[in-house]
This record gives structure tokens, C-alpha cells and sequence, in this order.
DNA sequence: TCTGGGGTCCTAGGACCC
DNA sequence: TCTGGGGTCCTAGGACCC
């Protein structure tokens, strides 16, 4: 069956919201940054864009580029804030609403069309009603799947709606650059090149047995994409598959080389990644240690513990294990930490006093930081660092509430 | 004032087992 | 005196997305 789904991509999400918080940056160029010191611009107004300032680009650049540059550090409480709400006004629309990030989702309307007697109808309430009420803007794509929906949607920016229709797709298709399309990256766009494959219709007629061998599974899904089809279904956030690993890495203030010092920042680390593990409800087997170096090469090791664990204790531990294992070959830059082979918290009823003492302690703790923000609380090693790790953003995070979190 | 952070999926090689 | 072979787990890295 024909399905009709919607892509809506929000205009210069965070820049937006700032614009509309504070009067005073409307209208002018403005670009979302980290908190902290080492950091890169997240998104950037219109006004900003103009100058070239793009997402991705280092601050002493951007502000080459334009001078009068305003810079905002990210405030990612009222960006999920805002997602949520934003999220749940398309939920009128249909139950089928899929969270790609904190500023996209997809849409499958084809059950609410008699309702709304046509998808456009239903882009022009969604874009008349975000606009109403959050004073946001964004761009709207309509298309018989996700990849051409999202397509569309990156057509006409700001304040677009754009329709593909189903017997329009090889027209559209025919020459348009194989990187336009959701999944084909740099380095895939590099390698369909020297195939001579440069755009979509290329990519379509290709054949199929040359893709695979040079993209192994990819290679199928790439063919189907050069022609436009995609049958992945839009998952609402109940269908959404479970969560498969928790981390956390962070960019240091400078690079640092002691071990005391390393250790200092992975426990921080253990902590925000326990706790957000415990809030899911999970426990996992496997922790990796991520370290960037200052050249900014990067690399990983894990390790499998012998059992599955959730304590930010033993998170930092088996983290700890890891550095000790290792020689380090320059000052680290940057350092991450991540539990995989998540499963289902099962809770059992502690045999021991100490651990049932230490049980409610953990639980405690993590009550007080739900409530009043990260590092509300927290272990007395960590003091120095107060307030440096508690407004990491990021556009991938899920909007508060929205992200399916089944909890055992 | 040199280059963020959180994820998913795929690949490829080695260990280990039957 | 080798050169089986499949399955699973583990590890490291890379591509891609926002």
C-alpha cells in the first residue's frame, strides 16, 4: 500500500529557540556553542549562515567570518523542553511519529488523511501551530517513504513544504548527487565516485552485484536507494528498539597525562553513565574506554566483565582497568566512557547489609541529581569539578520523555 | 582560543568449540 | 607429513546520522 509520510526539520533548531528567548538576538547573526572551553558551533541563525558560518566550523573561524558573530552557549534543558512539546503537537496527527533527533521527526499520516483530507493540510497545522506557539519555524518534506521524505524536506529551507510525489521520483532522482541522500556520507560519495557512479539515476541503474561486492549488505540498500525506495516503517517511541550502549566522553580543558588526573575525569564520567544507565533500568557487560590524543587520533578498548553491572563504581573500575592496561603515548585530549551488552535491571532484593546500605545510597543520589540537575550531588573527588559536566548537548539526545525507555 | 558529543550498524580478524 | 569448516564471542575500527 501507498504510504504517505512526513519529514519535519526544524530551521536552525537551537539558534531559533535562543532567538525567540531572547529578543535581543533576533533578527541577527547568532550561533549556538558548547559550554565549554574547546568547542565548535552547533547551529547557527539564518543571519549567521549568510556569513558562512556552518555547523561543525571552530570558533576563531567563525569569527573571522563575521565579526559581529553573537555567540550563546547551548541551553539543552529548553531545547528538549521545546522538542517535547513540539513532539507531542505532532502526536495529534497521528500515533505513528518517529523521533529522529531533537529537531526531526518523520510522520506516517497515510491513516489520518481522511481526518485531514490531505497531507499538506496536515504539514500547513503542524508549521502553523509550532509557529503559533514556540515562534519556530521549519521545513517540511511529504513523500511515499522516509529517504524521500527526508529528501524533501532539505529542498526548501526555512519555512519549506516540499512534495514528492510517487511518479515523480526518477525525475527528481535522476541527477541529483548520490550524497544528498540520507546514509551516502563523505567517504561512500568518495568511493561510488571512482565507480563512476555520481548520481542518483547512476546509482540506480548500477549493478547490483558490483555494489555489493564493494559495499558488502550496504551495497543492496544502496541500489534501492538510488531509485528511491525505502520501506523502513516509521517506529513511534514504543516501537522504537531498546537502547543498546550508554556513554559519555568529553572534550578536556587542555590535554592532560597523569594518571590521577585521567582517573579523576573517568570517574566523573562512571557517574553520568551509571546513572543514566540505572535510570533506563539496565545494567550491562561491557565498558570502553575512549581516548583521543592531542594529534586527535582516536581509539578504543573494552572490556568484558564478568558480570553484568550498573554501579558507577564499577563502571569507573573496570574503566581504570582499561587505562592501567595501557601505555599512553601523548597528553590525552579527549576521554570517553560507554557500557554495552545493556540488558533489563533485575532487581533483586541485596543479601547484605553493605550492599543494601550502598543499594540506597546510589539511589539516593540519583534522586537529588534527577531532580536538581547533574552533579547536584556527588562524590567528594569530583568537588573540583562542579558545574564543568552538566550542560553537555548534544542534537542526537532524545527529548525528555520521548526516548522508549522500557524499565524492567 | 585548533577541530563536540551521543548514538547505530557493519566489517574483519582471532580465539575457541565441536 | 598442516592447508576441514561452521558457529559464536570478543575486539577494534570505521562510516554514518543528528
Amino acid at each position: 500500500m501507498e504510504r504517505t509520510i512526513l519529514h519535519i526539520d526544524m530551521n536552525a533548531f537551537f539558534a531559533a529557540v535562543e532567538q525567540q528567548s531572547n529578543p535581543a538576538l533576533r533578527g541577527r547573526p547568532v550561533a549556538v556553542i558548547g559550554s565549554r572551553q574547546r568547542t565548535i558551533i552547533l547551529t547557527a541563525s539564518y543571519e549567521a549562515r549568510a556569513y558562512g558560518i556552518k555547523t561543525g566550523m571552530m570558533l576563531h573561524e567563525a569569527r573571522q567570518k563575521c565579526p559581529d558573530l553573537i555567540l550563546v552557549p547551548a541551553n539543552n534543558r529548553l531545547y528538549t523542553h521545546v522538542s517535547s512539546g513540539i513532539i507531542r503537537l505532532m502526536q495529534d496527527y497521528t500515533p505513528q511519529v518517529e523521533v529522529f533527533s531533537i529537531d526531526e521527526a518523520f510522520l506516517d499520516v497515510t491513516g489520518s488523511l481522511n481526518v485531514f483530507t490531505s497531507a499538506e493540510r496536515i504539514a500547513y497545522l503542524i508549521k502553523s501551530r509550532i509557529k503559533a506557539r514556540f515562534g519556530l519555524t521549519c521545513s517540511v518534506g511529504i513523500a511515499p517513504n522516509k529517504l524521500l521524505a527526508k529528501l524533501a524536506s532539505e529542498m526548501k529551507k526555512p519555512d519549506g513544504l516540499t512534495r514528492i510525489a510517487a511518479d515523480d521520483v526518477a525525475r527528481v532522482l535522476e541527477n541529483l548527487p548520490v550524497g544528498e541522500l540520507c546514509g551516502i556520507g563523505r567517504r561512500t560519495q568518495e568511493k561510488l565516485a571512482r565507480l563512476g557512479v555520481h548520481t542518483c539515476g547512476e546509482l540506480g541503474r548500477f549493478p547490483v552485484a558490483v555494489l555489493r561486492a564493494h559495499f558488502g549488505v550496504v551495497g543492496e540498500r544502496l541500489a534501492l536507494m538510488g531509485r528511491g525506495i525505502d520501506g523502513s516503517p516509521v517506529l513511534s517511541p514504543e516501537q522504537e528498539p531498546e537502547v543498546k550502549t550508554v556513554g559519555h566522553g568529553m572534550t578536556l580543558e587542555r590535554d592532560i597525562s597523569s594518571r590521577e588526573e585521567i582517573a579523576r575525569f573517568l570517574l566523573q564520567l562512571a557517574e553520568m553513565v551509571g546513572r543514566r544507565a540505572r535510570r533506563y533500568g539496565v545494567s550491562g557487560q561491557t565498558v570502553t574506554l575512549t581516548l583521543r590524543y592531542a594529534d586527535f587520533s582516536t581509539f578504543s578498548r573494552q572490556r568484558v566483565q564478568p558480570q553484568q553491572i550498573w554501579r558507577s563504581e564499577e563502571i569507573y573500575h573496570a574503566a581504570l582497568q582499561i587505562l592501567d592496561s595501557l601505555l599512553l603515548a601523548q597528553p590525552v585530549r579527549l576521554l570517553g566512557v560507554r557500557l554495552s551488552q545493556l540488558q533489563p535491571r533485575e532487581r533483586q532484593i541485596p543479601l547484605f547489609d553493605e550492599e543494601r546500605r550502598r543499594e540506597s545510597l546510589t539511589a539516593a543520589l540519583d534522586g537529588v541529581n534527577e531532580r536538581y540537575g547533574e552533579f547536584s550531588v556527588m562524590p567528594a573527588s569530583l568537588l573540583p569539578l562542579k558545574g564543568k559536566g552538566s550542560h553537555v548537548i548534544s542534537p542526537a539526545w532524545r527529548p525528555e520523555g520521548i526516548r522508549n525507555v522500557k524499565v524492567s
